[in-house]
DNA sequence: TCGATCAATTGATCTATATCAATCACTGCC
DNA sequence: GGCAGTGATTGATATAGATCAATTGATCGA
């Protein structure tokens, strides 16, 4: 366990929940708080514990999965420099999703409390964490209405449009996670993943082990149909 | 188009989200917004308007829905006393949702830039705006794991089991809606629904139009499998 | 009271996706 | 360099749920 050190600050600094708030708050946050560096497929959490940390993915690749009849799902795979579970920490309820690390992670802890704590201080900070909440659920509507509603290759292609734009290069990009976690992800399994992978490769899209390339945008765009509303900005 | 009528007040200001704000900044909220009344099978907004008001259902029965792939389905069943499309309103963006009334509907209309403002100077509707977003998060993280992990009758189990306990009575209720607007939240074709609940028949659950009975919990239970972690407060 | 209308139900297929079963292709290690 | 071990792919089959097609039942107005 190490305290928060002056080469990470930056990056977490930057990010929209802590970028706005009071300095000195910010510092009380990070000094009650500690980097940790997790190895893979560590379990950080379980379903239905007392949420006693927010997370902040500084580096590595962590998996949120929800466990329901028996069977698991990954609800979302957290690229860093991301925070999350937050909405357990603001509500101060248990966890509904556990997490694991995907490959060796270092991870800010923030204790729930003290968050909890400052948000109710620090106006700026208040305003952010409902901001991101607000993106986040709207994220999760996105996500109920494709599922709903798109089959599974069009899942796929809608999701490897805006993984490409998010990633910074539209055309060309690598996949994050195993392609079992990405299956399970858009809610299908790794052999329809496969399939459907295949599926797109008559409508624009290349895939060579984990390296996607998107070669006629407007083609998948036709096939997948992606949501007319565009995406929120982070 | 009236103003908020002393009568209304109470059940509104009643809402967690208006209860612990500053009278003279809810009074102002009030003043700036009206109550409408709307017939059945109006058009509220549709998805990718701008979001221009919070809407807060005082009376009657609000189906939001989304529209993807040329299909649409039914996101939530809103019912009185409870605002929507608040993560629109904060965050400024465009509705994700479309919202029609399905039966003669009275809603209070909050300007959403008003909105905005107060809760830049409410500390304790932005702190209640906060919550708000949070609980809706984690029941949309519960309906994405649902959808994703359960199939069709248990679902359907799960939520007469929710339904009953949220409207006070576990052992028997009114189903609300009609049941194409219930099959379709719940992710299926009302054929199917009607199917689900003849499964349920054996499992504890009678059905008499809308009229639901729970006559054995326990069995229920054992079919549908509830989440573990139980249902947040509110 | 009788049709007309529309939702709900029931039955018969069809289809997207899951499951089961090999096989293939890496990767790392002895 | 070869061979476990693991993830990905491909093929064959099974199944939950969709779709199509009537039929039933309830509501409402003339």
């Amino acid at each position: 366990m190490n305290f928060v050190r002056i080469g990470e600050k930056p990056e977490i600094s930057r990010l929209p929940l802590f970028r706005d708030m009071d300095d000195g708050k910010r510092e009380r946050i990070f000094s009650g708080s500690f980097l940790q560096v997790f190895p893979p497929q560590l379990t950080l959490f379980a379903a239905g514990q007392q949420s006693d940390f927010l997370y902040v993915l500084v580096d590595g690749l962590v998996e949120l999965y929800a466990v329901s009849a028996g069977r698991e799902t990954t609800m979302r795979i957290v690229e860093p420099v991301t925070s999350f579970i937050l909405a357990a920490v603001v509500t101060d309820m248990p966890f509904l999703m556990s997490a694991r690390t995907l490959v060796s992670s270092r991870i800010l802890l923030v204790p729930a409390a003290l968050m909890r704590e400052v948000i109710k201080q620090d106006a700026a900070l208040m305003q952010a964490t409902m901001q991101e909440l607000a993106v986040g659920y709207r994220g999760l509507v996105r996500a109920l209405t494709d599922m709903k509603l798109r089959q599974s290759a069009e899942r796929l292609g809608n999701y490897l449009m805006e993984q490409g734009v998010r990633l910074g290069d539209p055309e060309a990009f690598e996949l994050k996670g195993e392609k079992r976690v990405l299956a399970s992800l858009l809610g299908m399994t790794p052999e329809n993943l496969s399939r459907a992978f295949g599926v797109l490769r008559d409508h624009g899209v290349g895939v060579s082990g984990s390296r996607v390339t998107i070669l006629d945008r407007d083609r998948l765009a036709r096939f997948s149909r992606p949501d007319p509303v565009p995406p929120d900005p982070i």
